[in-house]
RNA sequence: GGAAGGAUGGCUGAGCGGUUGAAAGCACCGGUCUUGAAAACCGGCAAAGGGGCAACUCUUUCCUGGGUUCGAAUCCCAGUCCUUCCGCCA
């Protein structure tokens, strides 16, 4: 959520730098309405005054045109709201402002390489896919999955579940014990408020699975990452200066629709409607962000480093980026089946944006209340681990070795294979 | 699902129709004292919004939404959430 006032103070750079995200934005329009609400609202404060000296003096000669006033301001209040209400509706579907060192353009193809690390696996066979191998070991079954719940399901089954929870406990381990992230097990869903608070609503509605808790309008969701719900910890709070930086880890499930992303990805489990992922988020002083987007990156990275994977680190464009995000780094994967990096972690700077939407606050070293900043980024998307597993430690016979690191997590197992 | 109680500032907690934006304590900030710290003492300290270059000033807010009244944190109605007891239950 924008601050008008920052707006007001900086139309046209305001108006380019969201145009730089691929939104076209009627700045005429929010002028006007500002304009007009705040009309609005001195002419409601005038008469408010006048109410409240009436029956400050208790005039009962007065009391009459102190009846007449409220009829008028009852009036003059709905109008307001009414502009009002118009007013953050737009400003609530504006995307974050990013940064300066943000690269501009239209899409991902204008997303900057910055390094790669690890070194690419060389196969003397031809690399199969993670649902090859999957489905060889008898241990991914997307067919069942289809038969019980539908498409972008997966069933994980035997040696591989057992991965796939040794790969959580893995990460969740180095952040709170290496990296100082508390342990979070949330609930997974959330309400409307928090949704709202970090950016989810009201724009991206569609791509959320809602619950009806009652035949009222009481709805959840559920979680299309812990993000939200551990960012809105933080909503409607005051909070410590003593208690920053607040640094939160928590492994769920996360529920996507992907509407608009039909035909991609179909094979495998890249994308599904549910899946792991091991989440971190930071609440922090509000100019601490770029330091921090830098540390939570390289606890995402030092999992790939730890497992012994190979990734390149990128910055996301204007257009690439997330509505909340003010500067995003994905962390990818190499995937030796499809001969490409794929998105595997993206930390994300939020500022102040989502802070402002939920009135998440501090009193800083001035003693002054003001916003903190957010960031969140995935510490990994566990499902996607498991596949980056599969597909860069697999062996000639179709068996796939755990990395060392995760050994100790499988029974000191060496490798999953099909006897 | 039945029965009772509750929701006030960062926190604890008074107020229960009229300068109450709200006592008191804690926390926090500034100062005195101290070699330094603690303690003690003194002072400050809610948020959001409007106007003003500023000093400053005005409005709103005591869970939410309605209502009564010249005037509501205080009275009435509806809702949400929380606590305790009973029932049911992973």
């Amino acid at each position: 959520m924008h601050n008008i006032k920052n707006i007001r103070n900086n139309l046209d750079e305001f108006k380019s730098k969201i145009q730089s995200r691929n939104m076209d934005i009627n700045i005429e329009e929010i002028v006007s309405l500002d304009k007009e609400n705040r009309t609005l609202i001195q002419k409601k404060e005038n008469l408010e005054k006048e109410k409240k000296d009436i029956s400050k003096s208790k005039d009962k000669s007065l009391f009459e045109k102190s009846k007449k006033i409220s009829i008028e301001l009852d009036s003059l209040a709905k109008e307001q709201s009414l502009i009002k209400k118009k007013l953050d509706k737009i400003l609530s579907s504006i995307p974050n402002i990013p940064m300066g060192d943000v690269p501009i353009g239209k899409d991902e193809t204008f997303n900057k390489e910055i390094n790669k690390f690890g070194s690419i696996p060389k196969f003397d066979f031809n690399a199969r896919s993670h649902y090859e191998i999957g489905e060889k070991l008898n241990m991914l079954d997307f067919n069942l999955a289809t038969k019980t719940t539908g498409s972008r399901f997966v069933f994980v089954k035997d040696k591989l579940a057992a991965l796939e929870r040794a790969i959580s406990n893995f990460m969740i381990d180095v952040h709170t014990q290496t990296n100082g992230y508390k342990e979070i097990s949330p609930p997974l869903m959330a309400s409307d408020d928090s949704m709202y608070g970090t950016g989810q609503l009201p724009k991206f509605e569609n791509d959320q699975f809602e619950v009806k808790l009652d035949e009222k309008n009481d709805r959840k969701f559920l979680i299309p990452t812990a993000e939200v719900i551990l960012t809105n910890m933080a909503r409607d709070q005051i909070l410590n200066i003593k208690d920053l930086p607040m640094r939160l880890v928590a492994a769920t499930p996360c529920f996507r629709k992907e509407a608009g992303s039909y035909g991609k990805d179909t094979k495998g489990m890249i994308r599904q409607h549910q899946f792991y992922k091991v989440e971190l988020v930071s609440i922090v002083e509000n100019d601490k962000c770029e330091e921090e987007l830098n540390r939570m990156t390289n606890c995402a990275t030092m999992i790939l480093d730890k497992l012994k994977l190979p990734y390149r680190k990128i910055i996301l464009s204007t257009g690439d980026m997330g509505f909340s995000a003010e500067k995003t780094y994905d962390i990818e994967v190499w995937l030796p089946s499809e001969k490409k990096y794929r998105e595997i972690s993206s930390c994300s700077s939020c500022g102040t944006f989502q802070a402002t939407r939920m009135k998440a606050r501090y009193k800083n070293k001035s003693n002054e209340t003001t916003f903190v900043g957010t960031l969140n980024g995935s510490g990994l998307a566990v499902g996607r681990t498991l596949i980056a597993i599969l597909e860069n430690y697999q062996n000639s016979d179709g068996s796939v070795s755990i990395p060392d690191v995760l050994k100790p997590y499988m029974n000191n197992l060496d490798k999953i294979s099909n006897n």
